[in-house]
DNA sequence: TGTACATCAGTGAACGCGCGTTCACTGATGTAC
DNA sequence: TGTACATCAGTGAACGCGCGTTCACTGATGTAC
């Protein structure tokens, strides 16, 4: 029963948050040195060999770290919002249009916010990740790239299992999911370095999401179902 | 009658273009050194110091030329996009709200197509501004993110001139204006890497900016009148 | 339970290298009179 | 028009430094019997 249950891994640990800790507060991972990681995590540069072959394969077990640390709870997060509008009331569009347009509104409002909250406890996740999704290794790129995805796949499918939105065309509706989700993100840079303006980004972001899939389905037919909703 | 009218700026000229061409194809600009600009400029590393302070000195140079070089060129392109629909037949959305929403989405169409063949012409600025946007030297980041501000400005400014949607809110006007900046700038990078997908990333942006300045308007009370311009 | 050995995380010294920056210098262009 | 001088863009050698990577080593933990 040793005090520790991670025992094995702590110096590669150390690195990791030596390394997320510099990229949040300085530099961009690719500008940065192994001796500086490692002085910063306190340990012999050579160290860092035990646990990584070179830079790209820390950013690699960071962003590996960073995607199995966000993507569920931010499922979750929807999946809670979701709950706490309505439990199982979902009635189809047609039928009731302005119950579901501000139930969707609703959700909107409340995962926005869950949203926020996550990238207030995780801000350097989300530095890193912002900075190396268009920075310059092509490795940490690409592996950004298929997270950012696969969270637009997570969040299209809850706009379906949630019925937020009138049965809609499928290909479109991914593109309007990676919109969303990207430029959740980059507001999340916003929210982290403007403390003081962050209700008004929450607003911004549900204005963003709510005008997205209200153009959405009005031009998949759905505008005087819609009209009628917001009269 | 020299042979060269710019004779004073040469090697200013040879280490910013090195620059952009080290940037877009390898590495971000924080993590060029001093004498691979140089080297790759066919010059002495010393010669840098005769044109820049620093590397700080160097990127602002050439965000100042990128501005100078984007921001009438695109702003030319939009008018030039409103001109080639319709001149001057403009009437108010209520008047005859289909005909502006055809007309809006046209224009929307040929303003997409001149832009991404902007983007075509000019590649490694896009790059470096993509990437920079979101790197990690403060002063690049700051300088990006007014440029992006004033294109927003334009685009918003250009949306009611052109009078291309109802009369809406100024402020949440200027929001979405932001987004469409922001997205086709991303969009540009995908346009840039997929060459065969350029036609469907050409449709993508038409669908986000229809949605989005859509969805604003029926936010804003326009529904019913959009409603039945889509019938 | 004890013993022998292997694996593993970490150390410290040493290497050669490219880096930013400095110095003193050069030759061409611009300017004053 | 010619002459003297200043400015400017560029050179090449030299500096000290931090870097990535290597080597041989250590002591703790895990495992086989």
């Amino acid at each position: 029963m040793g005090v520790s249950n991670k025992v094995s891994a702590k110096g590669k640990r150390l690195l990791i948050e030596a390394a997320l800790k510099l990229t949040a507060t300085t530099r961009s991972l690719s500008a940065l040195s192994l001796r500086e990681v490692a002085r910063e995590a306190g340990l012999n540069p050579n160290t860092f060999y035990r646990h990584f072959k070179n830079f790209d394969d820390l950013g690699l077990a960071i962003i590996r770290e960073m995607t199995q640390e966000l993507r569920q709870p931010l499922r979750d997060l929807r999946r809670e919002a979701a709950d706490s509008v309505s439990k199982g009331t979902a009635v189809s569009w047609q039928q009731n249009p302005k119950l579901n347009l501000l139930r969707s509104m609703e959700v909107t409002r409340v995962t926005v916010k869950l949203f926020f909250d996550y990238v207030e406890d995780h801000p350097n996740a989300f530095i890193l990740g912002v900075r190396e999704l268009h920075g310059a290794s092509p490795v940490m790129r690409n592996a950004l790239r298929s997270m950012m995805n696969d969270f637009a796949q997570d969040i299209a499918e809850d706009i379906q299992i949630l019925n937020l939105l009138p049965e809609v065309n499928q290909a479109t509706l991914l593109d309007i999911a990676e919109v969303i989700g990207r430029e959740m993100f980059l507001l999340s840079m916003d929210y982290i370095e403007q403390p003081e303006q962050r209700s008004q980004i929450c607003e911004k972001a549900q204005r963003l999401i709510t005008s997205l899939t209200v153009g959405h389905a009005v031009l998949n037919g759905y505008g005087p179902v819609l009209s009628e909703a917001l009269s």
